[in-house]
DNA sequence: AAAATTACTTGATCCGGATCAAGAACTTCT
DNA sequence: AGAAGTTCTTGATCCGGATCAAGTAATTTT
């Protein structure tokens, strides 16, 4: 009778097979019995609060850690004291392939709500793609995917404008909220505009000059943190260069 | 008699085992009867030139390239013609990673001088490293630290100076020669300004004039492609924002 | 609920590096 | 070797976005 009550919050995303982020985390493309086996060596934690570290650069790297419910920063502090956000990840993304090279944490990650993770002790995992060749592959892909966002944010810190940054920030967000389900155009971000800032390598005041001017051109609604992108094609045009609304006379 | 000729020019290098680089390379830490094994899957096609393509974004992926000697510059083209530069890669490097998570290349590569590669088919690799262990350990280690390199360099577009930006450059290359066992302050570029401007984000006009003015103050002699490092120290504090003849009294 | 702190916005000014322009040095072609 | 095309350098100007400054709104502390 009152056995049913174990299932309690805390354990209804226990395994991965009744996880609704599977398809978009580490077993997707697995077979439900190798779903099993990697699930078996998953820790599932208690939930971090706004504010506490995943883990901090310099810590010994032990697991690989997927969020499964709130979001993350991922930063680089540097030498004088100031940081480098290396990125917002939000449920079902993967964090910490970057301390594998030497087993040691580079970077620093912390909650920026309240936030669930899998931990995937990294040498478990190791051995299990070994003789698994779908979940090495899986990995492979990963990391390499991983590379490849990483050199997109290469060219958007290298050649965009700043209006361009910001319209790609949010559509990233867009596109990854409505992947989970979520509204494409109706979020709420969870980082402040100095955090968004540090990202797009931009200073606080050139975000928020730009969230107004998105604003009066009724690109989007924002209210603190909530936005609500009014019209995603022009964001669009925007983030390719091709935003006729100035580039019409430009590069001919 | 003759049959000693045979070991022609074109096949000194032909196997990892008699390969200068396999320390820095894919063999890495592997035993030699491993490094016999990854060795029969590698094929060692014959030198491209200045100006050919390893491969152009696009074309369908099936190998990973290693640099063996020259140099070859990676990019991905954007949109409307012109290009990011991703990176400059030396002999021992591995190229091609950012392919594995679709098998289609995003970026191309060209070979900046005359180059040779060592092509590993990347189904064979994968089938290798998953009865290889220490290869798939090494596969992880490569494919994380090329994670962890674009993290440094998304700080350097994100934040740093224009010369804070050519100085890491140069000391990059510096230390890079160094462990190819040649001159770390005296060395010859084989790309061209716009093609370094474009890699850190700045217009040639800076570059050439950062050139000029870091000659100015010293720090090197440059004449052309031909660098000549004088002052290391003091380059490695200009990349750390250190630099005591400019930001002694700021930043208090 | 008032006070203090922190986050955000808006305006004014400044500056690093882009862009424009032109000449010099080098390379390639014929 | 001379012509034509590149690449590089140097100077002048301009502008996007940083920095400085101040005020307002939200959040946290007491």
């Amino acid at each position: 009778m009152t056995s049913r009550k174990v299932v309690s919050f805390e354990n209804i995303k226990v395994a991965c097979k009744n996880c609704s982020l599977s398809t978009l985390c580490l077993p997707m493309g697995l077979t439900p019995e190798d779903i099993e086996r990697l699930d078996s060596i998953i820790k599932r934690g208690r939930p971090y609060h706004r504010g506490d570290h995943l883990y901090r650069g310099g810590d010994k790297f032990h697991s690989l850690r997927v969020i499964t419910s709130g979001s993350v920063k991922t930063y680089s502090p540097n030498e004088d004291g100031g940081e480098q956000v290396l990125g917002f990840h939000l449920p079902g993304e993967l964090i910490g392939l970057d301390a594998i090279q030497d087993n040691n944490h580079n970077c620093s990650a912390i909650a920026l709500e309240t936030t669930a993770v899998c931990e995937i002790p990294f040498s478990q995992l190791e051995s299990l793609s070994s003789i698994m060749p779908s979940l090495q592959h899986q990995m492979y892909r990963l990391l390499s995917r991983e590379i490849g966002q990483e050199t997109e944010m290469l060219t958007l810190l290298g050649k965009k404008s700043a209006e361009e940054r910001l319209a790609t920030f949010l559509l990233s967000f867009s596109e990854r909220f409505k992947q989970r389900g979520f509204s494409a155009s109706d979020f709420f971000l969870s980082m402040s505009r100095h955090e968004i800032g540090n990202y797009l390598g931009l200073a606080v005041e050139t975000v928020s000059r730009l969230f107004t001017r998105f604003q009066d051109e009724q690109l989007l609604h924002v209210e603190r943190k909530h936005v609500q992108l009014l019209d995603i094609p022009r964001l669009y045009e925007i983030v390719q260069g091709t935003d006729r609304t100035k580039s019409s006379q430009s590069r001919i």
